[in-house]
RNA sequence: CGCGGGGUGGAGCAGUCUGGUAGCUCGUCGGGCUCAUAACCCGAAGGUCAUUGGUUCAAAUCCAAUCCCCGCAACCA
């Protein structure tokens, strides 16, 4: 296979001597300079492959969570793509919604003019990572809401959208409806009142009819949802009634959304209109057919409901075909807990790709996490793991070849001798690649994938030693065994170019120009191929491909970042309000008489508080931050006249003010001066 | 007893479905090499696989119970 004349010929680069390295600038850009493919095979010839992002909530700027998904499914389809399938990637922006229509308000803006900011923003984001995607789509697109039309008009005639007129006993006191069965003597049990029978306009998908059958295709089609441990969670929902799914909302109270085809005074679910962009993005590109049987969701776990439960349900009672595989990933914990916004330990990936380049810190998350299960996030991992992989393993390997090779032979690419068995090996070692490679992408272990990958790599470090051209070099007699070992090293790179580029494609394409054949087609098959770098091709060699990271000075860089106050975002404001607004408020300073744990909850407390004559209780939602031991006998100020409401059953009788940071510590308001309980505070 | 995930050498993780000498990367220690980005190569130390009991010729792996950690849900007047 390797030996005769390969078909895939690689053409030199145009005139050498004007190609000047030039500083490599890893900024997200990769390379104009791309190579045209080979003559396009017939499309029905290639295998199609379609996968999708989920589309972002846009109330947010995109975080690491965001991006991991995002640069996955760039890999996935880069590697598609490498392997000649017929490949599609798609993603996008969810733009409907009572939180969007919130968020738009609370910027001073109209949903409009929100939702095309924050969409531009990944967007941006998405190039400026040199993320290639085929397709992205924004719910409010045209042609998307166009299909959520049909869909919705084509579930509702077949009967499984039905009008909730979903009645039931309501208790004013406690705003929520109850059963029969939890009603004491016909009444609420929290306030011993008659409840008052309601009714309330709601559409409904009838999902809970379909549940047998999902829980049968689901258990007949083991990896239709993976990894596994998702497909067991999804079955144990489906052991449980799972009740029709609400998908509108009152078109006066949330105008921000997608009129329902039959009744516009409700605008559909967010969940209903956003999942169904999966197909109509298909749907407006005509590629439907060649596509959604292929279709691949990588999503987190935090949306493993709407697509392991209402999606796969929506499709069936729509009478669209099931998607072929939902892949499911874990989360990033920054310091062993969940990344959030309240606990301040955001990673935005600009930052980390500014700080560590884009190749590096793509090649970090998917090396880092094994598909499924969480993984941890630091810089210092991402630094340990460019400088022993990128650094000293593929990048030195690069130097030292190019290295020797400008030493002994002026740079220029020797033809190869006869090959002796640790060449076989190395070669071997890198032409079983792609045939791995394949397997683990389709067994989701990417992780593997690269490692496999390193593990040659090593074993071509390891060959050097073993070999010793230096000693070669010193011996006229060996001149061919020489160029035999050059060669063997310059085409292990070449190969390891090709089975990198999906993860890192920018520093793969720097590795081909530096070994001369920057504009040399490629696909995957030229991976298992040997001896496809023309002798007499001159090498281009340039700055380290991997710089090594100074640990110590990145310490140094965190810690002072950490350090220096970060700009001040601008403070959120609400609306302006008169001295008559704020006079309808009651404040007194309390003094905690008792505090317990509430029965029945795990983030409050039950105090019973005392002011003058009166005494009160209140649950407080602060069981995080404070026992309740330590907060007897303090003085605190509470608002008195706010409506009671019952909290996991127990009634509270006011709120108790505290100060809330970006980080979530929790401070209680007292007071600097011992005033009697009972005063007003004004 | 709401649902679910996890506990494997100093660190981070595979391996558990389909029992059969406990594996990888990093770190530590010792050695080698000199082409290279103080890099690479070789060797060593270090684990009763959370605990207890059971099944088995054999258990990290299967079963049962217990302890600890983490998500989700409920919930922040």
């Amino acid at each position: 296979m390797s030996d005769g004349t390969p078909r895939n010929r690689i053409v030199l680069d145009e005139p050498e001597e004007t190609v000047e390295p030039g500083p490599p600038v890893d900024r997200g850009q990769e390379p104009q300079t791309r190579a045209e493919p080979a003559p396009e095979p017939q499309l029905q010839d290639r295998d199609a492959y379609y996968a999708t992002t989920p589309i972002f909530y846009v109330n947010a700027e995109p975080h690491l969570g965001h991006a991991y998904t995002t640069l996955l499914v760039d890999v996935v389809t880069r590697f598609h793509r490498l392997k000649g399938d017929d490949t599609f990637f798609l993603t996008g922006t969810d733009e409907h919604g009572e939180k969007v229509q919130k968020a738009a308000a609370a910027a001073g803006k109209t949903p409009e003019e929100y939702v095309d900011d924050v969409s531009s923003q990944f967007r941006n984001t998405w190039d400026r990572m040199g993320v290639r995607y085929d397709g992205f789509i924004r719910t409010t697109d045209a042609h998307h809401k166009e299909v959520v039309l049909e869909v919705l008009q084509k579930v509702y005639d077949a009967g499984d959208i039905v009008f909730g007129e979903y009645s039931g006993l309501y208790c004013v006191r406690c705003e929520r409806y109850y059963t029969e069965k939890e009603l004491v003597d016909g009444k609420c049990p929290q306030h011993e009142i008659e409840p008052e029978y309601r009714t309330e306009a709601n559409y409904f998908f009838t999902m809970e009819k379909y549940r047998e059958w999902w829980r049968e295709t689901l258990t007949a089609n083991p990896d239709l949802i993976r990894p596994e441990r998702y497909r067991n969670e999804v079955l144990a929902m489906l052991r449980e009634p799972i009740g029709d799914l609400s998908i509108s909302r009152p078109r006066d109270r949330v105008p921000w959304g997608i009129p329902l085809p039959w009744d516009d005074g409700h605008v559909a679910y967010v969940w209903f209109d956003a999942l169904i962009n999966y197909y109509s993005a298909l749907v407006a590109r005509g590629t439907v057919e060649r596509y959604w049987p292929h279709v691949n969701h990588f999503i987190g776990k935090d949306i493993l409901k709407p697509h392991g439960l209402f999606w796969p349900i929506m499709l069936k009672a729509a009478g669209i075909p099931l998607y072929q595989h939902l892949n499911v990933h874990g989360y990033w914990l920054v310091d062993e807990r969940k990344m959030s916004k309240s606990l301040g330990n955001v990673i935005r990936p600009l930052d980390m790709v500014r700080r560590y380049g884009n190749d590096a810190f793509r090649y970090f998350l998917l090396r880092d996490m094994t598909f499924g299960l969480d993984a941890s996030f630091s810089e210092t991992a991402i630094a340990e793991r460019v400088n022993s992989d990128l650094a000293n393993d593929l990048g030195n390997l690069l130097n030292r070849t190019l290295g020797m090779l400008q030493r002994y032979r002026d740079g220029v690419v020797p033809a190869a001798g006869a090959m002796e068995p640790e060449d076989v090996e190395l070669r071997k070692a890198f032409t079983d690649l792609p045939a791995k490679m394949t397997r683990y992408f389709e067994e989701l272990q990417f992780e593997r994938a690269i490692e496999a990958v390193m593990e040659a790599v090593r074993k071509a470090n390891k060959y050097i030693t073993d070999v010793k051209p230096w000693e070669l070099a010193r011996d006229q007699a060996s001149s061919e065994r020489l160029d035999t070992v050059l060669n063997t090293l310059l085409e292990a790179l070449r190969c390891a170019s090709i089975l990198l580029d999906p993860v890192i494609p920018a520093k793969a394409h720097e590795l081909r120009k530096q070994l001369g054949i920057r504009n040399a087609p490629f696909d995957l098959s030229n991976a298992s191929q040997w001896a496809l770098i023309p002798a007499g091709t001159r090498t281009a060699p340039g700055e380290p491909l991997f710089p090594k990271i100074d640990l110590d000075a990145l310490t140094k860089e965190i810690e002072e970042s950490h350090a220096e106050p970060e700009a001040p975002a601008a403070l959120e404001h609400k609306d302006e309000v008169t001295i008559d607004d704020f006079g309808r408020l009651e404040f007194r300073v309390v003094t905690v008489e008792k505090a317990e744990d509430h029965p029945n909850a795990d983030k409050l407390l039950v105090l019973t508080v005392r002011m003058g004559p009166e005494t009160r209780t209140v649950v407080s939602g602060i069981k995080a931050h404070y026992s309740a031991d330590q907060l007897v006998g303090k003085r605190l100020v509470l608002v008195t006249n706010l409506k009671p409401v019952t909290l996991r059953g127990v009634e509270s009788q006011g709120m108790i003010l505290a100060a809330e940071n970006d980080e979530g510590v929790l401070s209680l308001v007292t007071l600097d001066r011992d005033l009697a309980d009972g005063s007003e505070v004004r």
